[in-house]
This record gives C-alpha cells, structure tokens and sequence, in this order.
DNA sequence: GACCCTCCCCTTAGGGGAGGGTC
DNA sequence: GACCCTCCCCTTAGGGGAGGGTC
C-alpha cells in the first residue's frame, strides 16, 4: 500500500465537509474502511476515491436511511456502491419525506388562516368571512358549555372519530341548525380525512360552507344567540349557529373566550323578511 | 377537580394515536402536565382538550423543532398556546426542509441520468449523447491515468475546490482539449456551486456542453483515445476528449472501469475533412 | 383482567473532552 | 505544534420490559 496515495483522516473531513468524529464512526460500523492503517500508530489513510463513498453516508444521513441499512447498498469489501439501488430508495424516501411535509404545511396555511381571522375578530369585534364546508360528527344536545354532559357528549366523539380510525380536527363546540321552523342543537366535532367517509355514519354531516358573521363572547353569554345575533335571527332563512371554543391564539383554558358564528343569507336570496 | 370530566391517559393515547410512553415523557418534561393527578395512585388524568396540545406537540416533532423550545410557545400554566409564534416558526422551517430535500433529489436525479447513460454503455458498448456545460478545476498533466502523480493532481484538486469553499463534484480524472493543431491535457475534478465562481480563478475552465460519443475501456486502454475514437480524431474539428473512472454503477476499485467521451463535431459542421 | 405506575436499559448519529502518542 | 489515537460521558424522543399496585 503506497501511502503517497493516501490522504489523512483530517484532510479527508476537510475534503468532505463531514466531522473527524463522524469518519471515525463510519469506520466503527463498518461502512467506511480506510483504505490502509498504519499498524503501529492505528492512523486512518483514506484514498481520495473514499470522498464519493463520504458523499452517499452522507446523503443517506440526509434522506434518513438508516446507517445499518447502508451495507445493502455497498458490496462486500466497501469498495462497490448499489448506484441503482440507492437511487431508488432515495427518491423514494425523498418523495415520501416531501409529501409529509407538505400535508403539515398546509395544516400550517389553515391555522394560520383561522388564527388572523382570529385576531381580526379580537381587534374589531366582528368580523364576516366565508367558510368552507367541514365533515363533523353530531350528537343530539341541548344543555350548555362546559357542563358534565356536554364534556361526556365530547368525549364520546372523539371515541366514535378514533374508532372510524380517522383524525379529530381542530374545531369542536356546538351546532344549532335552524332548518324553517325547526331549530336542532348539537354537540361537534370536525373530522380531518383525506377519504371520503361512509355516508350511512350515524351523526355523520357537516358545518356548511357559508358567509358567517364572527362574534366573540364570554362564558357567560354562550348559547344566547338569539341576544348576539337579533338581526339575522329576525330573519326567515336557513341559519346554521356554530359555537366553539376560541383556541386559536393564546388560549386560557380557566377563561375560555368563545367564538360564535352564524350563517348569512346566501347571496341573491331576499333582503327583507 | 372533577373527574368524570377527565379522560385516562390510555384514552388519551388512544384518542390522539400518540404512544402512552411519548404522554408520560411529555409530562417529564413538563410539556404537557396532566390536569389531574391522583395522589395516591399517582394515575395522570387528562382533559379532552389537551388532545390539542398533543397535536401540537406532535407537529413540532415531526417539524423537528426541540420540545426544549416547546415551552417557548406555551404559557406559564402549560394551557396557553402561542400559535403565531409556532406558525410561523413551523412555516419557515417546513421551507428549509423541502428546499433542502429538494435539492437532495435534485441530485439524485442527476446521478439517476448518469447511471441510466452508464447501463445503456455497458449493454452495447457505445452510445452517443448530449452533456451539459460542468464548470471544473484543472491542472495541467500529461501522465498515466492512476499514478502517483495523477493522484497528487486529484488531491491538490480537492484541496483548491475545499479552499474555495465549494463543494467537488462527482467526477474526475483527465481531460484533453484539442484545438487546432494544439492539444492540452489536465487533470480535472468538477465543481458543485449555486454562486458563479470567481472568473480569475487559476484552473477554472469547464466541460464543454456537447454531444460526446462515450465508450467504456480498461485501465490498459486508458490514454489511448487515438486508438478508441479513430474516426472522429482523423476529422480536423476542435474536440474535446474526457477520460473518467467510472463509478456510476457497482463501482470496484481495484479493477476499475473508464469511461471516455469524445465530442461530437457541433451540428451543421462540414461532415468530411 | 385491563389499566397504570416507576424504574431500568437501549436506540441513532454522532459531539465534547481527557489523556496520551505521532507527523 | 498540529494531528491522530482510544476511551468515556452526553444528547433526542421515546420503546421494551420487569415488577408491582389500581380500576
């Protein structure tokens, strides 16, 4: 072995970009054998050639494939690198990794949204925004806020949503439908599904996509919508009423802040009772 | 406290599809303190509405944000969440990580395209084909290929690319351009940079975007290109002729395989001497 | 009987540092 | 004097399991 060749363990991390420690390491497993060590000192030679083997640990590292799963990529006697192989599960795993990603993300744009219609609703007390529509699960109720029933109602939702083996979303709280003459009240929760969801689901429908009218409010008023909404309910359409929980920006559990929505008139309907 | 209004911490696990051990760890470190604990059993009871600060919690893991940092976007009492704060932290991160991974695949791609080249030359022995403009360094050398001071050559190469702060790129070995009557032989090594390089850099020149007729060789054959490409050297055109290991597939280093790629005449040039 | 508790040990890909030879 | 060596201890976000109370 012509050392002349060879370049030391701190050259090759200089070469590399990658930790002394790291190399060393990468020896340990097995995965990065220097090409000669020197018996007496145990010094690491590495060819220049090993900067490419440096470069796929560190891609792997990169993309999350398991160190241990390295040697399925390289034969027998570290030398020969499964190109192919490698492409493969790398383009995999990055695609995979990507979409992850990118399904967080637009979590992200959708709270942000709820959190500045939020804030705008705090600076100027009420707000109008259309909603798009959003799957829930219903249960008959008809007490109010924050009592013991409403709490089990609540917990058995988040029990049936578990149990469809799908997500519970972020809005929960209680629904009046006021279809005609005849106003129903429930308990909700959102349910997050990329599927859509069997429609004979018992308690199975959705807050409809509308123009609301945002108020906040205290405890004290919640369930009183007749009081925060006179105008609208003097009115004769189809009003949907959602009352949830303002978690949306510094949320206090001991005092919660309430945020009650109802539905407009849909556009082009009449103006006058 | 009432506890009818609590849910158990396997509930809990079960509810958000987080593993009972993460719960308990989040309650270590007092990220997610439970609203209960009986002090005689010491058994955790949860509201249902820490479900959302598991989420939460959740999404940082998987933004890779520290639960350490956790606590910077959560109230004093553990019941207030500061969601501007984790947006737009959560946004800007979820970035940096899909251009980083983008890149990663990026690369991937690119090598996915050498390795396709590689397979096609090795199944009928020769192949023609367009390559892109590679800026690289060079020093001139008018040696074998693998000898000592081919391999000085390398290593010094590697040690301008590292001085100027870029990265090296995946390939290397000798190049010769010929010119008219006068022909040039280097060493080469390509450059990875996002930023144009320095233009007074000594060294600095590139590969020239061509169509390249590509063969493959053994170590034997290596800097006779005379003998490989007898045709095209008889015709009087600037060319440019690349001689690199080949490593874009199983890669053996003790017996390894060249590559040599001869430009092509541009298109529209006389076709006869 | 299913659920929950507290230890205790283990994992990945290294980083920091001590103490001591080597180029 | 800069470089390299081998220990040794530490980190994150938990998972597996033992041994023992609790609903």
């Amino acid at each position: 072995m012509d050392k002349t060749k060879l370049i030391s363990i701190g050259t090759l991390a200089r070469f590399t970009g990658v930790h002394i420690k790291s190399l060393r390491y990468y020896d340990k497993l097995g995965i990065l054998p220097p090409a000669y060590v020197d018996p007496v000192s145990g010094y690491r030679y590495y060819s220049v050639f090993q900067i490419h083997v440096v470069d796929t640990i560190q891609l792997c590292v990169e993309l999350g494939i398991p160190l241990k799963q390295f040697s399925d990529f390289v034969g027998e006697d570290g030398g020969q690198i499964h190109f192919g192989k490698l492409l493969a599960r790398g383009t995999e795993l990055a695609g995979a990794k990507i979409r992850s990603i990118q399904e967080r993300l637009y979590f992200l744009h959708q709270m942000q949204e709820e959190f500045d219609r939020g804030r705008a609703l705090r600076q100027t007390g009420t707000i109008e925004a259309a909603v798009p529509e959003k799957p829930c699960l219903t249960l008959p109720y008809d007490g109010p806020h924050n009592s013991l029933e409403y709490f089990k109602g609540i917990t058995l939702l988040f029990e049936k949503v578990d149990e469809m083996g799908v997500k519970p979303g972020y809005d929960l709280g209680v629904v009046m439908f006021c279809r005609g003459e005849e106003t129903k009240r429930y308990v909700f929760l959102t349910v997050e599904s990329d599927k859509p969801l069997p429609a004979d689901t018992p308690g199975l429908c959705s807050l409809p996509a509308a123009k609301y009218r945002f108020l906040r409010t205290t405890e004290e008023d919640i369930g009183k919508a007749s009081q925060l909404f006179p105008d609208l309910l003097a009115r004769p359409y189809d009003k949907t009423v959602i009352e949830v929980e303002s978690i949306l920006e510094v949320s206090d559990m001991s005092a919660p802040i309430y945020e009650v929505r109802c539905s407009l008139p849909a556009e082009g309907s009449p103006q006058d009772a």
